[in-house]
DNA sequence: AGAATATGAGTGGTCAGACCACTTTCAAAA
DNA sequence: TTTTGAAAGTGGTCTGACCACTCATATTCT
């Protein structure tokens, strides 16, 4: 009768547990023989729904102890899918564009609202960018953040690990005129430029990027 | 003795045999009861990884047939993503702007390729428009797919559901003429006013919806 | 009394074996 | 030749049993 997976049912049960529980990251959840008898099933079976909540970083398990709601997010999902998963370029050409997009609406976002673009995080970006060195990702960051929808926030942050953490490394001195321009038309307000400008970045990224080789 | 998990082992080992079999997409991978003895597992722990590569989208099992290396490969990601981007109360807002994000994407992708945005599916939706009821998903569907971006598709069918179907429904005399405004930016390519008659029928159609009462 | 130690309950990790429901295959019966 | 059905093989589930580990408690030793 029930064609649905059975284990994931399980999944959807404990996350509803959870949310009417309101157990928060870090705290303990009932032991698999409680949960396996409280939802009626096999803890075998239990387990499986586990296995999948572990491998995406939900939970976190420790033997003799119990199993707990993990309050920092894992990567093992992403190490997974990156050694299977990205073969053909349609798909690493589809995660790349996506991303892409998730970070032109922001940047499109924040010109639209006076109070974002003229931020004094931005002054501390330009101080960096003369003196240290700076990490390209805080400064994408920054700007999903800045967007305030933290959905998209989160997608962002799993399109970049899926797509082989692109802005890993800390600016070159090439880059340094790109990411003026962009700080300097956001402050402006001026959307139009700003994403022009990141986009040729985002361009001399990629280039960069299959110049160094990328990994599979 | 060995800290890392078991079951993650077993997930390497499954792909390290992928590999050397050669075993490609849609092929069949040995019975859980033959990996468990070559392997020296039990089954269930054997299971467990299984699912885990299963819930990734990776492998597909059928009951009484086997398990097999799923054919499409790509865009698990985005499974993921609604077990466990949209696990807390994410604001209805945030749902609703990222779904817009992609289908204005979408519209300013179609209107920069020449074949997409002369396609005959705009004529068909013409007749329609006049002649037959018109359901709204139909419309902003083919717009996604036409986008030529299969990953940001899959996530907008999930923002689609989990924003309560706002397309639910057929296009009401109001709407036509948005639509007929939409259809004709687009085939003179002029991406600007196609996005700005979507989002001014975005927000009609949230209005409608508010007025209506909508669900959860 | 205080510190070191031993114990036991509880937990996740693993395994073996047993059914069940289902699909495929192929030989026997029509 | 076609139909039928029995068997083998598969994933799905459950049970009960150990193991390894942690932690709180009680016990013993100094």
């Amino acid at each position: 009768m029930n064609q649905t997976k059975r284990y994931l049912d399980i999944v959807r049960d404990i996350r509803d547990m959870i949310r009417q529980e309101k157990i928060k990251p870090g705290d303990r959840i009932p032991s698999e023989r409680e949960l396996a008898e409280t939802m009626q099933v096999g803890r075998s079976t239990l387990r499986e729904a586990l296995r999948s909540l572990e491998l995406l970083g939900l939970i976190e398990t420790r033997r003799g102890e119990g199993t707990f709601l993990s309050d920092h997010r894992n990567h093992t999902l992403v190490e997974v899918l990156s050694t299977f998963v990205l073969q053909d370029n349609q798909s690493h050409k589809d995660v790349w564009e996506t991303r892409l997009l998730h970070e032109v609406a922001a940047i499109q976002t924040i010109c639209q609202n006076e109070a974002a673009s003229q931020m004094k995080v931005w002054d501390s970006f330009r101080l960096h960018l003369k003196h240290d060195s700076f990490q390209r990702e805080d400064f994408v960051r920054e700007l999903m953040v800045l967007s305030g929808n933290r959905l998209s926030l989160k997608i962002w942050f799993l399109l970049k690990q899926y797509s082989g953490n692109p802005y890993d490394g800390t600016v070159t001195s090439d880059e340094i005129e790109h990411m003026n321009h962009i700080l300097t038309a956001i402050e402006q307000q001026d959307a139009e430029t700003a994403v022009r400008e990141f986009r040729a970045w985002d361009e001399w990224l990629q280039k960069e990027r299959i110049r160094n080789g990328n990994d599979s």
